[in-house]
DNA sequence: CTTTTGACGCGTA
DNA sequence: CTACGCGCCAAAA
């Protein structure tokens, strides 16, 4: 039965990885790069930008949640930032001069029982 | 095998 | 506040 997490050999990749915790930040909540990363082996903010503009399209994860460290959309995210703030802006999250208050609205992350369980970094060492 | 491509973060000036 | 540099590295071509 190998499901041991293998370091330099995973069976999903570091990018589905990305996408199986992203789609666990509830709706009214948002999650940076860093902290996505933070929890994933392997992977730095870059790569969770990376990942989700890699993300294919008709798989459904709400890669909206995820916003940069200063509280804000990413420029280039596809379509435009303005849409990513309308589905944000859906779930109840407010923009202060173009911000989200992470301190408000910062998710705190999965279960570190689930962490441990799917493979992922309960500490960010 | 090599090269290119990027939704970032943080320190410094 | 802006601007710049550098670290970081998987995935696709």
């Amino acid at each position: 039965m190998g499901h041991q997490s293998v370091p330099g050999r995973l069976e999903d990749g570091v990018y589905q990885r990305v996408y199986r915790l992203v789609a666990k930040i509830p709706s009214g909540r948002v999650a940076t790069y860093g902290q996505i990363a933070s929890m994933v082996p392997g992977c730095t903010a870059r790569q969770v930008g990376y990942a989700l503009a890699a993300t294919p399209d008709g798989i459904d994860i709400p890669w909206h949640r995820v916003i940069n460290a200063r509280g804000e959309v990413s420029t280039r995210s596809g379509g435009g930032e303005s849409g990513q703030k309308k589905l944000l802006a859906d779930e109840g999250i407010v923009f202060l001069e173009g911000r989200v208050r992470l301190q408000d609205y910062g998710w705190e992350g999965p279960d570190w029982r689930w962490l441990e369980k799917n493979g992922y970094r309960v500490f960010p060492d």
